[in-house]
DNA sequence: ATGGCGACGCAACGTCGA
C-alpha cells in the first residue's frame, strides 16, 4: 500500500501536476491539503476519468482537504464532530483492501498559527486538542493512519538554521509538546524511522530560491505502531518543488508492504 | 541578508501563507 500526502498550495493551479504525479507515482491514497476550492468546483469528474475515487472537504480561497483513492472509501467524514470548525481542514475515510483489512486514512491541514503571540496561535492549539480528542474517541478498532501538513517541524533535524528558529512558529516547544503528544497515542512518524537521522525537508519558502535548500519537515505520515513491522518505505519527492509554478510543499510517502 | 514569492479575490493591491 502506497500512501502520499501533499499541501498543492490550490488544486486549480495544480491540477495537472496533481494528475502527473498519481500516474507516475501510482499511490493507492493521495492526501491532498490546501485545496482552496468549494466542493461545487471541485473535479470529481476528471478524477472519475483517471479511475479513482475523490473525497473533499472544501473552502474557497484558504483550505480544503481531500482524499484520492484507487479504491472507493467507506464511512467518510467532513471535519471532527466534536469541533465546529468554519475552516476545512480534515477528512478521513476507510479503505478496505482486498484481504479484507481496514485503514481509516486522515488528510489533516493543521493551522499554521502565525506567531505565538497571535490568536491565530490560540486556534492552533484549540485545534491539535480537539484533533488528539477526536483520535483517542477513534477507537472502532480501524487503525488510524494520519498524513497532512501538521505544521510543525518535529525536531532540530527537521528546520534549516535550527537557531534562528528555534522556539519561533513551527519549531516552539508547545507545537513539538502537541506532535509528541499525538505520537504517544500510539502513532510513529514513518520517515524519521527510515531515516534516522537524514536532514530531508517537505516546505520550501516560495521567497527563497529552491536551490539553497533553506526548509523543513513540515508534512507527515503518522501510522499506528503497529503497522511499523510493515512499513518498507518512507520518503519525499522534492522533485515536484523543482517544477515550473510548484507547490511550495513536495509530497511525502509511504509504502507499507502486507505481503511478506 | 528577516529579504523575497505566489494564490486569491478582484480588477488594484492588500491579505495570507510558513
Amino acid at each position: 500500500m502506497k500512501i502520499a500526502s501533499w499541501n498543492v498550495n490550490s488544486l486549480k493551479v495544480r491540477l495537472p501536476q496533481v494528475l502527473d504525479w498519481i500516474n507516475i507515482n501510482q499511490p493507492d491514497v493521495i492526501c491532498l491539503q490546501e485545496t482552496k476550492q468549494n466542493n461545487d468546483s471541485f473535479p470529481h469528474d476528471v478524477f472519475d476519468k483517471n479511475g479513482l475515487f475523490s473525497y473533499h472537504n472544501g473552502q474557497n480561497t484558504y483550505n480544503g482537504v481531500a482524499l484520492i483513492s484507487k479504491k472507493k472509501l467507506t464511512d467518510v467524514q467532513l471535519g471532527m464532530p466534536n469541533f465546529n470548525d468554519e475552516q476545512k481542514r480534515l477528512i478521513s475515510g476507510t479503505f478496505t483492501h482486498d484481504s479484507g483489512c481496514k485503514h481509516r486514512v486522515i488528510s489533516a491541514y493543521v493551522p499554521n498559527g502565525q506567531s505565538l503571540d497571535s490568536e491565530k496561535f490560540e486556534y492552533k492549539i484549540k485545534w491539535l486538542e480537539s484533533l488528539l480528542l477526536w483520535l483517542q474517541n477513534k477507537n472502532d478498532g480501524i487503525n488510524n493512519i494520519l498524513t497532512g501538513d501538521f505544521n510543525i517541524a518535529p525536531t532540530e533535524l527537521d528546520c534549516y538554521e535550527s537557531k534562528s528558529w528555534g522556539g519561533k512558529i513551527l519549531t516552539s516547544p508547545q507545537e513539538r509538546e502537541y506532535f509528541n503528544k499525538i505520537l504517544n497515542l500510539g502513532f510513529i512518524d514513518s520517515f524519521r524511522e527510515i531515516n534516522c537521522d537524514s536532514v530531508k525537508f517537505s516546505w520550501w519558502d516560495y521567497r527563497i530560491p529552491f536551490k539553497r535548500n533553506l526548509g523543513m519537515r513540515i508534512d507527515h505520515i503518522l501510522l499506528p505502531e503497529k503497522l511499523l513491522p510493515f512499513l518498507a518505505k518512507a520518503y519525499i519527492d522534492n522533485t515536484t518543488r523543482a517544477l515550473e509554478r510548484p507547490s511550495d510543499h513536495a509530497p511525502v510517502i509511504a509504502e507499507l508492504n502486507f505481503n511478506s
